[in-house]
Order: structure tokens, then C-alpha cells, then sequence
DNA sequence: ATAGACTTGTTCATTTTTTTAACAATCTTT
DNA sequence: AAAGATTGTTAAAAAAATGAACAAGTCTAT
């Protein structure tokens, strides 16, 4: 259990509903029990209900779930709804790729800029959204204080800038880099993406 | 407990082991104690010895842990000592990023193809590594017999390849569509990285 | 309007997992 | 050879996840 008294992995199964969810509306379905949902998602109908649960009332009995409605409340929940301004450090082939791969604005962020300390990077557009030189993170923090941070930079750089950012108030990052960020600032929350380790750990279920 | 009899939690904390014990070789040290291990790591010492002592007994009273040893041994439970041979669909934005960023010969596999529909990219080198094109998938899986996948295609695509190459004979994926692979096949191993659920549950910790 | 079929929210018990503490055995160092 | 350190290991405690059960409420069809 952590401080809001949501468990980890409750949180953890968040998305991916919100993503069935949204797989079933696609389909045209309108209503689902929480047994069918049980049965798409390989989960038993009881955790769903108990999942969702924690949250409030979204279901009737007799009926079950209004997909829609279920939907917008999961996404409320995630905060989907309100999105918060972001930036992403470190434009290398990475960092670049996220850029145009990711759909930041459904996933509750707003990418508002991009830095590299490569000049011949700086002003190059990715999806509307200008590269500037890291030089000029601290005024444009100032300026525009983003909330989180995605971090595509090489381990090396990455606590410098990470205590930066944390200074300059950024309370969230995706963190790409090799880097673990240390964990002893309150309030900073972290989402690590290592490939590495889960190649290491694909590497060591296909071993043993 | 998983199949092997080793806790998924321990097996999570193997990679983050590794690199520190990298970090350690490169500042010069030679050895450490379980003690020492756990104030960087921000873990407590029982906890590693337990973790270790899954595997083996690698160190020594009154001495501690050879850090190069430990090291070494550490890359023979992930596997990393033999390289297995990986394959990559999907040579977009991501794939092509994935494949330059990451270094799989250090993490336990062998790049050997890669592939796209997409005629204009069939021919291009990556890494020494050539693009070759979708449909020629099977003749090459039956000639080379690659143990893993990493599958940067989109959605739609997905089940279908990921289907195939497990007929073809791959054994473990790692995933960064967002389709769900099916956990039913025996044998067949996966890493997510949902890239999109990370950052729904950093929106999620940020908004409450 | 009523009965029967469903399905939720919720509770409780169980099981599993994770963490922590403790200590005998044994190695290192002086 | 003694003092100090540190492991491997066990056992206990705490925490988390799971699953079964059911009262209460809603829907549907007659």
C-alpha cells in the first residue's frame, strides 16, 4: 500500500483497463459485466469489481458497466482530463523517437518542450514542438514550469540534470536513462522504462 | 513464485544488481559487503544476502563480495554469457531507435535481423544489421532460428506476427506494442513496455 | 406489478509474497 | 590466537493479493 492507500498494483492495472475499455468501445459495445471483462482481460470478475472499488461506485447491479461512462471515470482517476505540461531532455535517436511515437496529450501530458545540448539540434521542430539548447532550461522552467520531464539523456548527465530539474520544480519523470534517481525527494515521483534490464530479464526467463 | 521457484521480485532486482555492481568495477573497488551494497542501493543487507543466496553462495564471512565475481556470476544467472539470437519487427521511428540505443550484445542477445513492410526501408543497414522485408520473415526464422523478438509494430499489427514467430519458434518478446500477448502459449516468455501506461501512471501519481 | 435472473459493492477468510530480524558459522586481520 | 566482521540461513512478522460468498439492488419479461 502506498501513501494515497491505493495499492501499487491496483494502480498498475489502471491503464490497461483504460485501454480495454477503450478496445470495447471501438467495438460498439455499450454495457459489460465485470465477468465478461474478467474473461477478455484473463482476470477474475471478483478483482475487477474490488479494483474498481477503491475508487467509487461505477456499476449497476443487474447491469454492469456503462463502457463509456466506466471509461471517463478511469481516465478522471489516471487524470486524463487534465493535463499537464511536460518536457523531454535529451534529443538523440531516443529521445527523438518518443517524440514522434508517443501520444502525449491521451496520456494526461502536454509536451510543451525539448532540449539537447547538441547545437545543430536546436530549432529543429518535432511534431510542433521547437528543440532548444539545454542552456536555456532554467528560464524557460521559470517561465513555463513543467510539472514532469521526460529524461532520454546518457547516464552520465542524467543526475546533474535531474537535480536540476527537481529544483526548478518538475515533479514527475519518465525516466529513460540508465540512471536511478534517487528517491529521497518528497512529492518526486518516478516512472523508470529500462530496456536494458528488461532485456537482462527476458534473457534470464529464456535461460532457465 | 514463478515456474524456476525464484520470486519475481528478486528476479526484477537482478539487472539493477548488475549495473551497480558495474558502477562499483569502475570506481576501482575490488570488494564490498552486503552492509555497504545496501546504503547505495537503498535496500537493507538482509534482503540482498537473501536475494543472492537464491542463486549461490558468492561471498565470504568476515570479507564481504568480490565485486568482479559477483559480477560475472550475476551474468551467468540473466544469461548474459550466451548470447541468444533476437530478431526486430517493426522499423519505425521506435524500432529504428531501439536498435540504434540499445546494445543487446552486452545484455544478452545477438541482433541478427530486422524487419518492415516497407519497401523503401528494405536494403538499409542498421548497426551492421540489414532490413529485410516482412515477407521474408519465415524463410529466414526456419534458416536462423531466433530465440526472441522485440516487436515495435503497431497494434493492429500485432497479433497476427506475434502468432507467427511463435509458430516460427520464438520463445520470448519484447513488446512495446500495445497489444496484449496472449500469456497462454507454454514456454513463451514477455517483457512489456507500454510506454503509454508509464505515462498514465506518472499522470495518475501527479495528480493525486 | 411481480417474479426470476443478473450483477454489483463489500466483507471475510485464505493464501501468497515480501520484508525484517536474528544468529551460528566462518573468514579476515592483526 | 583473539577480536572483529560478515556471510548464509532460518524463522517470524508484516503486508499484499486473491478468491469466495452474499445481501441488496436493478433489469427484463410476462
Amino acid at each position: 500500500m502506498n501513501p494515497t492507500g491505493i495499492s501499487n498494483s491496483v494502480i498498475k492495472r489502471l491503464p490497461r483497463y483504460y485501454r480495454f475499455l477503450g478496445e470495447l468501445k471501438k467495438e460498439g459495445l455499450t454495457r459489460i459485466s465485470s465477468r465478461e471483462l474478467s474473461e477478455r482481460m484473463q482476470l477474475t470478475a471478483s478483482q475487477i469489481r474490488q479494483d474498481l472499488n477503491c475508487f467509487g461506485e461505477f456499476g449497476q447491479q443487474g447491469y454492469g458497466y456503462n463502457i463509456e461512462l466506466l471509461q471517463g471515470e478511469i481516465a478522471k482517476i489516471l487524470g486524463l482530463d487534465k493535463p499537464q505540461n511536460a518536457i523531454l531532455i535529451g534529443v538523440g535517436n531516443l529521445g527523438k523517437a518518443i517524440a514522434h511515437y508517443i501520444n502525449f496529450e491521451s496520456k494526461g501530458f502536454h509536451l510543451i518542450g525539448m532540449f539537447d545540448a547538441k547545437e545543430s539540434l536546436v530549432g529543429q521542430m518535432v511534431r510542433n514542438v521547437p528543440i532548444r539548447h539545454i542552456s536555456t532550461l532554467d528560464e524557460f522552467c521559470r517561465e513555463n514550469m513543467p510539472r514532469a520531464a521526460i529524461l532520454c539523456v546518457p547516464k552520465d548527465a542524467s543526475k546533474e540534470i535531474c537535480e536540476q530539474l527537481i529544483k526548478l520544480g518538475v515533479k514527475g519523470f519518465l525516466n529513460f536513462s540508465h540512471y536511478d534517481i534517487a528517491l529521497d525527494h518528497p512529492g518526486v515521483e518516478v516512472e523508470n522504462i529500462h530496456f536494458g534490464d528488461s532485456l537482462m530479464r527476458l534473457s534470464y526467463k529464456l535461460s532457465n
